[in-house]
DNA sequence: GTGAAAGCGCTAACAA
DNA sequence: TTGTTAGCGCTTTCAC
């Protein structure tokens, strides 16, 4: 920087100025200064800045993967609208694994990030006394229904996985099954089953839940399925834990003659892309995968430029009903 | 850090010694050290030590787009070994939109990486001289047969193309279709696309392209096939820029009541996890989807250790000869 | 093995 | 509007 204003014929400080707020300088100089940088192809060092300002344009996000389609849309619309305001995202994820989140929150405050989002509710105690003491904005996302560190955005699984029983139920289904990829660290799986398994206990239905042993592997939810079928023959209806694994039953239902919604009908969860063009199309839930990256942006910009806004915010969710079940 | 110095009564300088080289400070003043941070839950401040040492700990990669499960896996895979190394991924994503990638470049840049992934070898002339000029390492992944500005890890993606045509010509087919999603855009799909041409060319068949609008849109990809059959008649095999057109193609004859491979070959890209499932098994191409992470960590683990390491690497890819083609 | 001192490249008062 | 000055919180010589 000093040598952009040595070209210049400026003091240090009126670069600096110049590349935070233009209009504060005058027209001359200002080009002057411009084609100072580009002649000498001045990058500005964002750990100078960063550490003289004690502020960084950092949001710090961790997610349990990137490769679930949901997370990496709404990382995407985050990533887009942050951006805009002049927001870099640090990624983080955790791969369902609840000590890497702490390591995480760790790693991303000695960034002195401007906002971080974390995904759902369960933090350990550490992670809890570490934002405390932060006293930057949070965002939980991806859940809704309990208190908070401070904003929430997203949508309750309980009331999600009640809405498709419900459905099922009034469609005259009683014997249901939930088939599930990382029942037990997926927290949020979870809450869709119990909302599920509530809702049917209510009204007198039977629920049998089984967990895949890998990611969400297609092959392996047929199988499942199988067994399954062949252990609860009078199973009428699977509620997936995502699509991928509702693609998979379907898959199986197709290679053993079994009619789709006749002998056994389907319900996803996430209305991928390729749900409209099953055969049949599928029945799924469609997450407000876009909109929690969006209101999440706006929370944050708002809360960054001191107004002080609304912090709980459930998205809910869409049953897209289709022939499937 | 004066803070913990002072608490453990010993000097600044110290304790950053004791954080960066535990051992080579006496075991009685490491414990008062630890002690005290663990008492203040002192987090350092990274972007001081950045700024202090000229260095940083950030890995800028810099994708398409991260919904896409291709290139979350292989940032998954990068993450985790690199992690491992104490490096931090910035994650910068272009949506395939080339001015996007200059300025993802700038702005990665500014934060003093250790060093630079990117997609592919197409990069603006501003971009080229932004990155000569900053002597970091530098990866170009997902793509071979280029120059490329310093290390390549990746595959030729014409080779992919013309593999896929032999296959498929071996099989007695002639006249073939590509079904493209950002065919205009993506120019690894393309590139696919002329090898693929080019085998069929030589061998005397016949090939047509069509590209969907959107982004990988199953449902469209059925609805284009269907036009296409109309239009070609005697199209043979249809090659796809990724399993979920392919997936899309698959339904789309299901529903037409069209035999696979009978009436029409489907062949994929990806060798995503459902592709084994489907009915019947579908033929895709397997990328090297997280090798691309592996490999890509260790030659930046060695490069910046001071190695001067191998700089091209050609994973190739395995074509996967299942059922549907 | 330890500490004092200098400075990394900026920003943010403040004075001019 | 512009320049001067004093740090931001660390790391890195270099003496001790």
């Amino acid at each position: 920087m000093s040598e952009v204003a040595q070209l210049a014929d400026v003091s240090p400080s009126t670069v600096s100025l110049y590349l935070r707020r233009p209009d504060e300088v005058s027209s001359r100089r200002a080009e002057r200064i411009q084609t100072a940088i580009d002649r000498l192809g001045y990058l500005p060092n964002t750990m100078a800045g960063g550490l003289a300002s004690s502020r960084s344009n950092i949001i710090g996000v961790i997610v349990p993967t990137i490769t679930f389609s949901f997370f990496a849309e709404t990382l995407e619309t985050l990533e887009r609208n942050l951006r805009a305001a002049g927001y870099q995202l640090l990624i983080g994820n955790t791969e369902f694994d609840p000590s890497r989140e702490e390591e995480l929150i760790r790693s991303i405050l000695s960034w002195n990030p401007s906002g971080l989002v974390l995904t759902g509710f369960s933090h350990s105690r550490k992670s809890v006394s570490l934002l405390a003491k932060s006293d930057i904005p949070i965002v939980e996302m991806w859940d809704y229904g309990q208190e908070g560190l401070d904003m929430v955005v997203g949508f309750s699984h309980h009331t999600c996985g009640r809405l498709v029983a419900e459905h099922l139920l009034r469609n005259g289904y009683r014997h249901m099954a939930f088939l599930s990829t990382n029942f037990q660290r997926d927290i949020r799986a979870r809450e869709r089953y119990h909302g599920f398994r509530d809702a049917i206990a209510d009204s007198g239905g039977s629920v049998v839940v089984r967990e895949l042993a890998g990611r969400s592997n297609t092959a392996e939810a047929g199988k499942l399925l199988c067994s399954l079928v062949d252990e609860h023959p009078e199973t009428q209806a699977v509620f997936c834990s995502n699509d991928m694994v509702a693609l998979g039953a379907m898959f199986e239902c197709q290679r053993q003659g079994w009619s789709i919604p006749g002998r056994l009908a389907v319900v996803g969860f996430g209305n991928q892309d390729f749900t409209d063009s099953t055969v049949p199309p599928m029945t799924t839930v469609e997450p407000p995968r876009q909109e929690i990256g969006d209101h999440i942006a706006r929370l944050l910009i708002d809360r960054l430029k001191g107004d002080d806004t609304a912090t709980r915010i459930d998205l809910g969710v869409r049953l897209i009903v289709r022939e499937s079940g």
